[in-house]
DNA sequence: TATAAATCTTAACCCAGATCAATGAAAAAT
DNA sequence: ATTTTTCATTGATCTGGGTTAAGATTTATA
């Protein structure tokens, strides 16, 4: 029986620790200890479901492992929002914050590990840990700041733009999600992306010959 | 000398007040006063700038009355991103968190009173006032909820809808601002916007008229 | 009230990306 | 190794909104 606790010690949380202790260096382990009690860890075996459209998001959840992508569905077609892997948090903090039904779907594109904290539970640590709020508000605050660099990219930068960018900034996508998701991420068709990157090509062809490199 | 404290409490805070009081019911009188203490009335002429472009935004702002606009300068062009009028906060919480310089301006459309909190007082009370991570989550996850509101209704809307449901929501808009302004924060011309609208009334014509209304 | 300035509407033309369809290439499954 | 399935590319055509430009209407100001 004792066996459970040290299974439930055998580093499932470790990544989620670390990434508290970074944000609050003097957190006491008193504390630490009322957080770990109410993580819960959830596998989710790829083209399954982290959160569905129409059910609430009870969880806000930090993932091990592996790769998901959030997603609306307009007139049947996925609307790819963002991607996440490892190391992040992932939930449709929308539902989760207004307690409505999610909009939302988030998939699996790999096999994937993420610890969960229920909504009840956070209120909860937000009334008996102080460093609690403190967590809450960075998460809400890391939460936004991502939304918001989306949507200046969407605003300000050409596709073509935005796509380069995201490719160097994460570079990891281009090997494990396929172009016709990214595609949906930067709002067009695969049609559309493989084109504009066919155009790129040419000019750089044109420029060479023309002896401009 | 003694009549400046007296100006001071003339009721500039009243509204921020209520706004924390109510997040807050059993916030006791000295978190608030040292919360009052930090806090700065600033006063915006129509066609004056809360915030720039290339600036840092210091400051979160509590609207007491008044009315702005928020947007990007895309090839010389104002893209609206939102309005903001009295008893909500306003700032480039992106700049105001990332201390990086803002990429959009705010601009009020009207004479405007705003509340100002700085960044380095924020990160005091921070420090002082316990409630004061809760106030700053709520507001995080209210400025998060507002622009995740925008995005889905990007997503999943077509323009005329999100345009009838902007005005449905907030109809003091059409009052308060031009057409031109309200089209650029759909994300389309003024041209366009009139384009849909004709069409509309031009369709509800041929119902009514072959009685289908 | 008259005049100027700002705003809204309408029309003609253009273009980036959508849609539909066909072909190839690559990966997975058998 | 071969057959499926999935994914990427390319072409033809369509379309919603952009652009430009001209009036019409409203609002502001003398």
């Amino acid at each position: 029986m004792q066996q459970i606790g040290f299974m439930l010690s055998t580093g499932k949380f470790d990544n989620l620790r670390a990434f508290y202790k970074q944000i609050l260096p003097n957190m006491t382990e008193d504390s630490w200890m009322i957080i770990e009690n109410v993580l819960h860890v959830r596998t989710v075996k790829k083209g399954d479901f982290v959160v569905r459209e129409g059910n609430v998001c009870d969880y806000v959840s930090f993932m091990n492992y592996g790769l998901v992508s959030m997603y609306y569905l307009v007139n049947g077609k996925e609307r790819i929002i963002s991607f996440c892997n490892e190391h992040n948090y992932i939930s449709d903090y929308q539902s989760f914050l207004t307690r409505n039904p999610a909009l939302t779907f988030i998939e699996a594109l790999e096999d994937t590990e993420i610890v969960d904290i229920s909504y009840a539970d956070l209120q909860m640590l937000y009334q008996k840990v102080p460093e609690a709020n403190i967590i809450g508000r960075l998460i809400a605050e890391q939460v936004f700041l991502q939304m918001s660099e989306g949507s200046t990219a969407e605003a300000k930068e050409t596709i073509l733009e935005r796509y380069t960018n995201l490719i160097n900034k994460h570079p990891w996508l281009l090997q494990r999600v396929p172009q016709y998701m990214i595609a949906s991420s930067l709002g067009i068709t695969p049609e559309a992306l493989s084109r504009i990157k066919s155009r790129v090509a040419k000019q750089r062809r044109v420029k060479s010959i023309s002896g401009l490199t």
